[in-house]
DNA sequence: AGTGCGGCCTGTCCGC
DNA sequence: TGCGGACAGGCCGCAC
């Protein structure tokens, strides 16, 4: 479910209810997660004051004197501010109580997503080490994609989508900033010009940043850290539109799987 | 080192 | 109406 303006819009949601805020608790229904929620991650987090809620790619960092938790929310994963008494419904996996008296809430149906904790910096967490710089920071540009991409022979959807080339681009809006940009989603990397690769980067941007502003996408059940749907579905110009007239030349989109994800494209239109 | 794929899970939808 | 299979917004970890 959720790529990185989701993501951004779940820490949106969800950051005034936990910045500066002590937790009170940790409820843990099912610590069966992509990896199990360690053990100690209750004592670490109760009585700790968030310091912040940052976003590296898709995770989620909680930040605290103590140090960090890292939740990641798969691709089925959701957060919800809820009264903490609130009774839970199935997979709702962990809350994370605040002694205000609501709770951070996770559900999870397919349980990919995680909650982890680190003592260190979280940049040098395993998980996040080799990542790639955000999309939507200033390491981000049309010569850095040319000048990595020299060479390499997977497809340009696939690179877009490598997190450790660039953090959080995930399969919707590979689809649709290769669209934006003309680029067929089988092109490999090594063989785009640096003029088409700045415009690549510039619309991965664009797009990221108009799906943050508009909530996201919500295809069948994502809703933001405030319950809203997000709007983005409407601006998609081919992602889940197989066999729908192109939104700029009429032509069919096709859909095809790259790299085991479909992947949707307009062939009037990228090249 | 780069690339390709299996696997982790549940829910939903489609064809028979 | 039931059942099997394909598929879903992610991504790690392994084999080659």
């Amino acid at each position: 479910m959720p790529e990185l303006p989701e993501v951004e819009t779940t820490r949106l949601g969800i950051s005034p209810s936990l910045s500066g805020h002590s937790i009170a608790g940790v409820v843990i229904r099912e610590r069966r997660l992509r990896w199990p929620i360690p053990e100690h991650i209750e004592e670490r987090l109760t009585g700790a004051v968030v310091s912040s809620v940052e976003r590296r790619a898709k995770y989620l960092l909680f930040r605290t004197a103590r140090g960090t938790a890292m939740a990641h929310l798969g691709m089925s994963g959701s957060m919800r501010i809820v009264a903490s008494e609130t009774d839970p419904t199935p997979h709702d996996h962990y809350d994370i109580v605040m002694d205000s008296g609501t709770a951070l809430r996770f559900n999870d149906p397919r349980r990919f997503g995680c909650l982890l904790w680190t003592d260190d910096n979280p940049a040098i967490h395993p998980l996040l080490a080799r990542l790639g710089p955000e999309p939507l920071g200033a390491d981000f540009n049309g010569e850095y994609l040319y000048s990595t991409a020299k060479n390499r022979r997977v497809t340009i959807k696939q690179y877009l989508m490598n997190s450790n080339i660039v953090a959080g681009v995930g399969n919707i809006y590979a689809s649709e900033s290769l669209f934006r940009s003309g680029i067929h989603p089988l092109r490999a990397a090594g063989r785009i010009s640096q003029k088409r690769m700045n415009d690549l980067a510039q619309q991965v941007r664009a797009v990221l940043t108009e799906a943050i502003r508009l909530g996201g996408t919500t295809l069948r059940d994502f809703y933001g850290g405030d319950g809203k749907p997000g709007y983005f579905k409407a601006e998609l110009m081919v992602y889940d539109r197989a066999g729908m007239p192109c939104r700029l030349c009429g032509e069919p989109i096709r859909q095809a799987v790259i790299g085991q994800r479909s992947t949707y494209y307009c062939v009037g239109c990228q090249r």
